[in-house]
RNA sequence: GGCGUGGUGGCAGAGUGGUUGAAUGCACCGGUCUUGAAAACCGGCGAACCUCAACGGGUUCCGUGAGUUCGAAUCUCACCCACGCCGCCA
């Protein structure tokens, strides 16, 4: 949620900021709500005051019938103001209701130091390792994984649909060992506290970290209104919704290994080769929750979690900075991983890295207090995956593969898997 | 799923429909005392929103939402959650 504060302060300014996302339906709900929240300050101030009026009559008449005084005319004005109160408070609450449903379909502000543009603008921070060449001699992991027999996309299919892989032998030992192998890292090394959070989680949860009001379509529901997580954050982040973290606590980082689900609507025939994008996929999460002013640091410091995993499997990857134009809804700022694929041929996603700023806090109700006695303020959450797993699959099967055939399992993974091969 | 009990401030725990945002205790903050600390004593101490240049003023909140009433933490209804017992079950 944004704050409205900032957009009454400075409309024009505010504005500016969104229109950075480059996305006019973003604009439309900013400029309602200007003209909602003046009209809906002018209602709460007029209902407002014949309140305090009623209240100061309704304790007359208590001191009165204390004093066994008659009241009965304050009683008949009372009597007489009660359905102006009720209407003038009905009016309030519609438009508050109007103003909240507006402003939650607004995006966060994106981060001063984010480069304008769409996606095209996205900016290479750094590349680390060095890429397999991309030579003819190379096999895409879906091949790999078939001859392996580490997965099985057909019959994951007959199960449920396409996107819904199966996998089975060594490669679902690797699911497990990649699970283990990425929670031991964050936290014997990181200082992550480790969560294993439920996978279906309620609406109010959604709107907190922002997939809902708009991004309905996108995730799996349940009968029971109840939502399938596309990702560890909602869970994780609304640990601690409504509540108000004492001094001290912050900064501090939670890490979970949970499966994720996203119905990737609109994306038949985009890159859905293979793992490259799936409906179900298991991923681990890390979520921070941040004083303001740490916040930049913060995100620096995760994303260096996030890029340690790849280090430690010897995968070349590339940072991007994302366009405000390319930047998430919730997000003020993000830094995507991408990890090399010679046998795709491409640059692959593995991780995204953001910093909410405050934007989830407020629609999460996260605080904390500076220090004893002091007023609580919104926290901001940050969180990055590290890793997804399936496009990690991928870049080790195609970076590691040999040319029998075989596949060499990444130093760090054979005390995990017991083999330091995959073989047919 | 059935029956029962209960949901009050950071925690514990009172609360006859009328100065109750809410006693009391703990915790916390400030002060006195002390070489220092503890103890003791004194004072303070919830959150959100509207308004105001500011001082200040006002409104709302006792699980959530409706209702009764001039007035609701207190009465009514629905829902949610927790706990207990029974049933079912990995």
């Amino acid at each position: 949620m944004i704050d409205l504060k900032l957009l009454r302060a400075d409309p024009t300014q505010f504005r500016q900021a969104i229109a950075r996302r480059l996305d006019q339906s973003a604009l439309e709900p900013v400029d309602r709500l200007v003209d909602l929240d003046r009209a809906w300050r002018a209602a709460v101030t007029e209902a407002e005051s014949l309140k305090a009026e009623r209240n100061a009559k309704s304790e007359e008449v208590a001191r009165r019938k204390k004093q066994r005084e008659p009241a009965d005319d304050l009683l008949a004005e009372l009597k007489a103001s009660g359905e102006k109160g009720k209407q003038l408070d009905l009016e309030a609450k519609q438009l508050e209701a109007e103003l909240e449903r507006v402003a939650l379909t607004v995006p966060n502000l994106p981060h001063r130091a984010v480069p304008d543009g769409d996606a095209a603008a996205n900016r290479v921070v750094r590349t680390v390792g060095t890429q397999r060449a991309a030579d003819a001699g190379l096999k895409p992991h879906w091949e790999l994984g078939e001859s392996l027999g580490l997965f099985d996309l057909p019959r994951g299919a007959k199960l449920t649909g396409s996107g819904f892989p199966l996998f089975r032998g060594q490669g679902a030992r690797l699911v497990r060992a990649l699970a283990n192998f990425m929670l031991d890292l964050h936290t014997a090394e990181h200082g992550y506290h480790e969560v294993a959070p439920p996978y279906l989680v309620s609406r109010p949860v959604l709107t907190g970290t922002g997939q809902l009001p708009k991004f309905e379509e996108d995730m799996y529901r349940t009968s029971d209104d109840l939502f399938l997580i596309p990702t560890a954050e909602v869970p994780v982040t609304n640990i601690y919704r409504d509540e108000i973290l004492p001094p001290g606590a912050l900064p501090f980082g939670l890490v979970a290994y949970t499966p994720c689900f996203r119905r990737e609507a609109f994306s038949h025939g985009k890159d859905t080769r293979g793992l490259i994008r799936v409906h179900q996929f298991d991923k681990v999460e890390l979520v921070r929750f941040s004083a303001p002013a740490d916040s930049d640091a913060q995100h620096a410091l995760m994303t260096g979690h996030a890029e340690a995993v790849l280090g430690h499997l010897g995968l070349s990857y590339r940072v991007l900075e994302l366009a405000a134009g390319d930047t998430g809804f919730a997000s003020a700022r993000t830094f995507d991983l991408e990890v090399w694929a010679p046998g795709t041929g491409a640059w692959l996603e593995v991780s995204s890295s953001s910093t909410f700023t405050d934007f989830q806090a407020r629609r999460a109700g996260i605080r904390y207090r500076p220090a004893a006695g002091e007023k609580p303020e919104f926290v901001h959450t940050l969180n990055a995956s590290a890793l997804a797993f399936p496009r990690t699959i991928i870049a080790i099967l195609e970076n590691y593969q040999n040319a029998d055939g075989t596949v060499t399992v990444p130093e760090v993974l054979r005390k995990y898997l017991g083999v330091d091969r995959f073989t047919p």
